[in-house]
DNA sequence: CCCTGGCCGCTTTTT
DNA sequence: GCGGCCAGGG
């Protein structure tokens, strides 16, 4: 090694001296294939930055020995960086390098909006302005990049709609329809499965019938496959599966596209390789074909989406499928107590399809794993409750605990205990913003405003509000579309050109003329601007303070929260603000980026949303066979292992404290079960656990709950939960402010009005209020935000 | 056309 | 135990 090279890598060392050996191998090993095998709390993120910044700054240079380019200059400033420590000048920099790359050439792909936001971000903050240029984003938005660009090789427009399960559930409705498939015979659920397996392992519908054979089941399928695909052409829509599948077979039928993707990217990073499914694989294979620069970072134990059609073979397989592949494995974790990473090695040892990895740390050994069995679920809630309410009076945050679970179902126990107990919380999951109706009814008014192709989109908002315009008018109609070979809209445009539809014309072309304006003016106005327009053409928000009796408040706060939204992304995006761009980045989103962090309270999701994520003490209730495991994975044996992934991933989310919970009696689907402690639970050495239960507590009055069964209560909850954090209006101890009859206040939405009566219920109020402007409504006291006047 | 009452069937779900 | 879905009556 020559002295050049020795110094250059000395002073590179040094430039990433807050790395250990391992994360820096990672990083300087530029070329050609890398798996980086990084455990739970190894750092991955971080080296997926330096990584990225090195190969800007630095390109190949650790590995080089080419050093013609440094100057004697040069070397004394290199010298006195390691001595002293003072700054390399940008030209030194600039000559140490070796064939760095722009940041245009890198393409960064996760699987989460909030990891690829993340990874943004930390790439900005090292690199200024230039790391915004780095392509860092998830498969789905990077392929919808890719197809908005060229997706015209395939028959779309740059506008197609991206469906999600809602429109494809319909889409597929309306296909068993056609095909006569009952319901119960094959169900949608099913057949949407099947295919959305189909695509990711870029099978088509052709392929899929041909293989088919004579079995009869899978030859309805195929055919509902087909039709399916080509109705959604025909909307110019595609589903979630196909933005990936679409890119792939984008690249194989074009290979001019392919080569100009091949040339710009010469490095492609993938986080959570192990996730993915083979038209993912294809995708960076094909990509990377070219330079071979492809970097994947995964861990096999934390593979649970293997219902979804990852295959863990990725990851397995990588040395086999690309010879020249590199390895580097991260097993120094800097997130968990030594305790707790016993525990978790511990249970993933027992899975025997691994490529074997041992986490170790420099923390503390720390507390043992608090295993406490319950009674029952009740109990179960309360002492996680109690539990919160000890640690926050001994200087804990709220924000300091998250509790995870198997199945969003079980969350509804904890949910009233925390409103009982008056813990603020956020839940994750459940009923998601854009999943509520109100919203999906606005954004299908945007969808065909923008893409008025979209039939589905269409039949969602034709009758919304009501228009009397029913399901035989429209069936009709559709029927007639698709005999003249024209589009639904089309044919409702000229409804009175039908005889069938002469009936019902009126109507028809009544909406077709609202949304023929609404188009006219897209053109002209902002998103936002054309949201407020569509609200007052539509009256939207007058019917549903008509039609909803309790729950008008919730719908029209979260309509107006859809138009903060909008404001907010023009606010982002400026000038480039568009309403496609708009429907885009909403039909990608999910909940867990909306989770905002500052918020003091305790958060509730089910295990695998808590992936990449941690917390100083996470609580894991339902550790009973039957819950977790799940019943069918105690079925299916070979799915016994991905549970233990899960639950592998579940215990790695705590820094400090980590406590398991089982009741011993549990009410599931309506009926009491008596469930063993989780088999998980029993592959924990005893050595670190320190065990409690209910029963030999005798704590006073186990398992009882003030019968808060009402349902507003808890909705409201959830509600002010979610969007607004918990207002702060469930500080425990905290004196509820007294609202009393004859008390005049100002509600955000619907104004000032006079408390008719006040009712105790729960611990909650529930007020009777007569607003002047939109008439009496009864509201939750601590969730209506009221403010006295 | 629209509302209501009874029946079924239930994991997990980054997008 | 709850919500989604369809059938039948208004």
């Amino acid at each position: 090694m020559s002295e050049w090279t020795d110094l250059r890598r000395k002073v590179l060392e040094k430039e990433f001296n807050r790395m250990n050996d391992r994360q820096r191998e990672a990083i300087f090993w530029t070329e050609g294939p890398l798996l980086v095998l990084a455990g739970a709390g190894s750092g991955k993120t971080t080296v997926l930055v330096n990584r990225i910044a090195n190969l800007i700054r630095y390109g190949s240079a650790y590995h080089s020995e080419e050093a013609d380019r440094l100057t004697a200059e040069d070397a004394a400033n290199m010298r006195a960086y390691l001595a002293i420590g003072t700054e390399l000048s940008p030209e030194t920099q600039r000559d140490m390098a070796v064939s760095p790359c722009e940041p245009w050439q890198i393409m960064a792909i996760t699987f989460t909006n909030k990891a690829a936001g993340e990874l943004k971000k930390r790439l900005t903050d090292l690199l200024g302005e230039s790391g915004g240029e780095i392509w860092a984003s998830t498969f789905h938005s990077a392929c919808a990049r890719f197809l908005r660009q060229f997706g015209d090789r395939l028959g779309y427009t740059s506008r197609f709609t991206i469906y999600d399960t809602d429109d494809s559930k319909r889409l597929m409705k309306e296909c068993q329809r056609t095909l006569r498939i009952e319901d119960k015979v094959l169900s949608h659920k099913t057949i949407l499965n099947e295919i959305s397996r189909a695509k990711d392992s870029l099978i088509t519908p052709q392929a899929y019938l041909e293989a088919a054979g004579h079995d009869n089941r899978l030859v309805l399928i195929g055919q509902a496959y087909s039709l399916y695909q080509e109705k959604l052409k025909k909307a110019d829509a595609m589903d979630f599966d196909d933005l990936i599948s679409n890119t792939v077979h984008l690249f194989l039928e074009c290979p001019d596209v392919l080569s100009y993707f091949q040339n710009k990217f010469r490095y492609i990073l993938v986080d959570e390789y192990q996730d993915t499914n083979h038209a993912q694989y294809m995708l960076v294979k094909l990509l990377s074909q070219k330079s071979q620069n492809l970097c994947v970072v995964g861990d096999d134990d934390q593979s649970i989406y293997k219902f979804r059609g990852a295959t863990i073979e990725n990851i397995l397989s990588f040395e086999k499928t690309f010879p020249r592949a590199h390895v580097v494995r991260l097993e120094q974790n800097y997130r968990s107590t030594q305790t707790i990473l016993d525990a978790a090695n511990a249970v993933i040892a027992n899975n025997a399809e691994r490529k074997g990895k041992t986490l170790w740390t420099e923390n503390p050994k720390g507390d043992p794993i608090s295993v406490y069995t319950a009674a029952n679920e009740l109990g179960e809630a309360d002492y996680i409750a109690k539990q919160i309410l000890d640690g926050v009076e001994k200087n804990r945050k709220f924000s300091d605990y998250a509790v995870l679970y198997r199945m969003n179902s079980q969350s509804s126990t904890l949910e009233r205990i925390f409103v009982k107990s008056g813990i603020p919380y956020r839940m994750l999951g459940g009923l998601r913003f854009y999943e509520r109706r109100e919203i999906r009814d606005m954004i299908a008014y945007l969808s065909v405003i923008n893409n008025p192709e979209d039939e589905i989109r269409l039949r969602r908002i034709i009758n919304q509000p009501k228009r009397s315009i029913g399901d035989k008018t429209i069936a009709q109609a559709a029927e007639i579309a698709a005999g003249v070979g024209e589009s639904l809209f089309e044919v409702i445009a000229h409804a009175d050109e039908f005889e069938q539809l002469k009936r019902s014309a009126g109507k028809l072309q009544q909406f077709a003329a609202l949304m023929q304006e609404l188009m006219r003016a897209s053109e002209a106005l902002s998103p936002g601007d054309l949201y407020e327009l569509l609200l007052e053409r539509t009256n939207y928000q007058q019917y549903l303070r008509e039609t909803e009796e309790e729950t008008a408040q919730d719908r029209i706060e979260n309509i107006q929260e859809l138009a903060s939204n909008i404001r907010q992304y023009e606010m982002d995006n400026g000038e480039e603000a568009t309403l496609s761009g708009f429907l885009e980045e909403i039909s990608l989103m999910t909940d867990v980026d909306n989770l905002d962090e500052s918020v003091d309270a305790v958060v509730m999701m089910t295990m695998h949303s808590a992936k990449g994520l941690e917390y100083p003490c996470v609580f894991l209730p339902g550790f009973e066979e039957g819950i977790f495991p799940g019943m069918q994975a105690i079925y299916h044996p070979s799915d016994i292992e991905e549970e233990r992934r899960l639950a592998y991933v579940a215990m790695t989310r705590a820094r400090e404290e980590l406590t398991i919970v089982n009741a011993e009696h549990r009410m599931i689907f309506g009926s009491t079960t008596r469930n063993k402690i989780s088999r998980f639970c029993m592959e924990i050495p005893e050595e670190l656990i320190d065990r409690h239960s209910e029963r030999e507590w005798k704590k006073p009055e186990p398992g009882t709950v003030l019968p808060i069964s009402n349902r507003e209560t808890r909705s409201a909850s959830v509600q002010a939960a979610r969007h607004f954090g918990p207002a702060a209006s469930t500080k425990p101890e905290k004196p509820k402010t007294a609202f009393l009859p004859g008390d005049t206040v100002h509600h955000k939405t619907f104004g000032d009005g006079m408390i008719l009566s006040a009712s105790p219920m729960g611990n909650d109020t529930l007020l009777e209020i007569a607003f002047e402007r939109v008439g009496t409504k009864k509201l939750m006291a601590n969730f209506a935000r009221l403010q006295k006047v």
